[in-house]
DNA sequence: CTATTTGTTATATAATAGATATAACAAAAA
DNA sequence: TTTTTGTTATATCTATTATATAACAAATAG
C-alpha cells in the first residue's frame, strides 16, 4: 500500500498519513493484524520528521484502528467504534452538497459511487 | 433561523459560523436572496471579535455560498458550484466508517437519513 | 546476557493559524 | 451630510504544525 505526502497540501501531514492509512483499512488492504513500518521507518521513507508519524499513529490508536506496542511497531486492530461526532460530521459535508444545489438522489448516487470504490476489489465484512 | 458557538470546540469559531449558515442554506431557512446580518452585528451578539465573523463571511463567499456588499450587509446567493474537493472530504468520511466495521449499506442508510432531515421541512430544490 | 531497535518523553525552535484589540479608511445608504 | 458598513492595517497572544536533538526504557534479536 502506497502513502503519498504533499508537504505544501493545507491539509497537515500527520493528517494525510491518518487518512490514507484508514482508507487502506476500509478498502481491505490493512486487515487486523497487519503491521505498520515502524515511525522511524516511515519518517525516514517519506523524508519527514519522526514526531509527525507519531501524532498520526497516535490519532489512529486514540480512534481505534492501531494498536502501538514497544517493538513490534503498529499492528490494525479488528473493529472499533465509530467517532460520536462522525454523523455531524456527514451532515456538514452534505448539507453544503445541497446548499449547492445538487438535489438529495444525485448526492445519495454520489455516496453509492464512492462507496463501491472504497469496497470495490475486496470482501467488504466479516 | 439560530447560530450557536461553542467557544471551547476544537472546531474554529468562523469554521462553526460558516458550518451553520450553510445547513441553514441546505435547509431551505436561508433561500436565495435573504439578508445576514453586518459582520458587527454578528459579533456583538456573539461576543466576539468582528474579524473571526469576517473571516466566515469571507469564506462563505469563496465558496459562493454569499455576496458581501458595503452597506447592504450579505445575500445568499442562489447557486455555486460544487467544492472540487467535495468528493475527496466524502472519500475520506465514509471510508473512515468502513474502517470501523459498518457495513456499506448501514452507511448509507445514515447518508439517506441525515439528507432527509436536512431536506424535511423544505421544498428540495429550485 | 548483550546489543540494538523502537516507542516514549522531554526541550527547543520556527512558522502558521486562530482570535482578539484598536484604529483608520472609503463606499454606500439614510 | 451623517452614519453604518465592509475593508485594510497593525499588534498581540495562544495554539497548532513541523522540525531538530537528545535521552530513556522496554522489548526483540543475536
Amino acid at each position: 500500500m502506497l502513502i503519498f505526502i504533499e508537504p505544501e497540501s493545507e491539509k497537515p501531514i500527520y493528517q494525510q498519513i491518518r487518512d490514507q492509512i484508514v482508507e487502506g483499512i476500509a478498502r481491505g488492504e490493512l486487515p487486523p493484524g497487519t503491521g505498520l513500518p515502524s515511525i522511524r521507518q516511515l519518517a525516514a521513507d517519506f523524508g519527514i520528521n519522526l514526531h509527525t508519524v507519531n501524532k498520526a499513529y497516535e490519532l489512529l490508536e486514540r480512534e481505534g484502528f492501531l494498536q502501538v506496542r514497544r517493538k513490534t511497531g503498529a499492528v490494525v486492530q479488528p473493529r472499533g467504534r465509530l467517532a460520536e461526532d462522525w454523523e455531524a460530521r456527514l451532515r456538514t459535508l452534505l448539507a453544503e452538497a445541497l446548499a449547492q444545489g445538487l438535489p438529495a438522489e444525485e448526492i445519495l448516487v454520489r455516496c453509492q459511487r464512492v462507496l463501491a470504490t472504497l469496497t470495490d476489489h475486496e470482501q467488504p465484512d466479516r
